[in-house]
DNA sequence: TTGTAGGCGTTATCAG
DNA sequence: CTGATAACGCCTACAA
């Protein structure tokens, strides 16, 4: 590929200054009528078009935002992604998109490319570092690039953060079950600390704690099991689990895709949902799940709206009309067909 | 946001030339291990990152991968996107992500925003306009930046593009129905001539007259409907079509979206799936289809690797090691619940 | 109305 | 081994 057709070699061509031709293809004053249409003309037949790179070397911008996130596989995302590719579209700005490194456990290597390509913001559902010190977000909060976090609470004051009311969300899964008279209620997680989920997990988990005691619920000791993804060795685990908790009549899962593990497992026991135990997920990112054998009951999170909200709030970070805002945004139940009026069971 | 450093501030604060800096940090011979010493330790210090742009300009090349794609909505592009972005961002590029222009019915805008960008190359699924002449996609072709086409025929000898055998694949549909005892089919379309989905819908249709031919089928005056959005309508239509073809047994649908608007449309006329009437989609599209209550049949695309030819192609067209292919990926027919043993019916 | 000069942050080509 | 100096494509002063 060769090199385009710079100013350079349009005034060349016309025997005129660069200078000319930039005042004449901006519309600038200074460069007469006659002249401006002679270089118009020959832009347009040697197909001229401004160089972005250069533009954005001069102004200190690139009108470039950064967006980092778990690739295009989870569903929970994808009306996020709309929201936000149109978003940046419409205000002139471009999308670079960054996948996380699938192996290492931060985003470090992403960041910094994207730093290098001095992107003029970013939104991110970052990976979840153990600290937040010394590592690549530090370095951006720093430098003071705009940066909004999605589905993750933002670790410094000038980042915003988009996330959605996961205690509250819990707590009407909680209250929607005592309402179907199930009080003993197991939580189901993912494994501890790790991401993509850690953030979210942990809020849900502590949620799941409080809202047991605020409804006053038995709490059992052992009211947890993490998400293994050996189909076979998850049905044992949760067997024993049922059978350390013989009352349990009601399993609250992390989020909708191990719900659907779990009623799988479920089923491989033997057990029927919900007429034996009800079962529910959380963040509504099953598409078509109306379809399904059995639609899950769950919590919508308002994915599109989140998506917006972060797009502008980075948006007017950028121009200086806004500032960093943390956002939660409610959430709702999307009572279906996993959960059901309890029925005590004896697990043996 | 404040200027980052450059190797220009880094030069004067050690006063020495900015040239020395610049091979410092980059490992060439020409500077004293003990210079590039210092060099370093001050550039770490400042938190110094070398400017994409700036060496952009130089090489004349950015190392930025243009995507022109229909958003995330679309399940079936997911596979599609997650395969590209993992293989541009492992060769060291970026993806700018573009989304096309809802209301506009060619993508010129977002060809000339990439092109002044100066992209090395362009990934897209295109809108397909009625003549590719004239448009973006020409001055594309002229200037000769690579450009691999997917899901989508490419217009000139020097695009690439990787398409699935929509002929081949319509015609295991066909065949999968004649030996199941079907022999009045009828075709399920999309809209003529429109966006998204204009030539695949050009390629099965005919696909379907050709496949139908082979089989020895008879063919129907009215042996195709046109989706529309309204349900209602949709359903009215239908049994206008079931009406003019009695003996039909078996409806042939664009696609999987297609193909649950028409389930749903025989559901609300009292017509089973599959007993009175196979319905098969196209695509494999549905996630966790496989829960559904009614599992589509339908023609699997291998997605993923559609992705990554695509993106492979187009790197090694980039860096000169490949030139542009036509590639055609074979597809393979998924069997599930909503094809079975033809069962005439009259319908009155 | 036009041209010249300087700079944005880099790399590359020269001399020294 | 080092330091000016000129690109790259564009913009903004300033001078003509």
């Amino acid at each position: 590929m060769a090199r385009p057709v710079s100013q350079t070699q349009i005034a060349r061509q016309l025997g005129i200054s660069q200078r000319a031709v930039s005042m004449a293809l901006r519309g600038q004053s200074g460069v007469s009528e006659e002249l401006r249409q002679r270089v118009r003309e020959l832009a347009d037949k040697l197909g001229y078009r401004d160089n972005f790179l250069a533009r954005a070397l001069i102004e200190g911008r690139t009108r470039l935002i950064g967006m980092l996130a778990n690739g295009f596989a989870d569903a929970f995302y994808l009306p996020i992604l709309n929201a936000i590719s149109s978003e940046i579209q419409q205000s002139g700005n471009r999308l670079v998109f960054c996948r996380w490194n699938q192996v290492k456990h931060d985003d470090d290597e992403e960041l910094d490319s994207l730093l290098r390509l001095r992107v003029d913001g970013l939104l991110a559902t970052p990976k979840t570092p153990t600290s937040w010190v010394g590592g690549g977000y530090e370095i951006l909060h720093k430098q003071k690039v705009p940066v909004v976090f999605i589905d993750q609470q933002a670790p410094f004051d000038n980042f915003g953060s988009v996330i959605s009311d996961d205690i509250d969300g819990i707590a009407q899964l909680v209250a929607h079950l005592k309402s179907f008279g199930h009080r003993h209620l197991l939580y189901m997680d993912v494994p501890a600390g790790r991401p993509p989920h850690a953030t979210t997990s942990s809020l849900r988990r502590s949620g799941f704690l409080a809202a047991v005691g605020v409804e006053g619920l038995p709490l059992s000791e052992h009211h947890l099991l993490h998400q293994c993804f050996d189909q076979q060795e998850y049905t044992a685990n949760l067997a024993a689990l049922l059978r350390q908790n013989p009352k349990a009549t009601a399993l609250v899962c992390f989020n909708d895709g191990l719900a659907l593990q779990v009623i799988d497992a479920l089923h491989a026991l033997g057990i029927r949902v919900p007429e034996d135990i009800s079962v529910t997920g959380y963040g509504d990112a099953l598409q078509n799940v109306e379809r399904f054998r059995l639609p899950l009951t769950t919590i919508n999170q308002s994915t599109h709206e989140m998506g917006q909200h972060a797009a502008q709030m980075l948006l007017a970070m950028i121009d200086g009309t806004g500032s960093a805002e943390k956002i939660r945004v409610p959430v709702k139940l999307i009572e279906r067909a996993t959960t059901a009026i309890a029925r005590p069971l004896d697990h043996q």
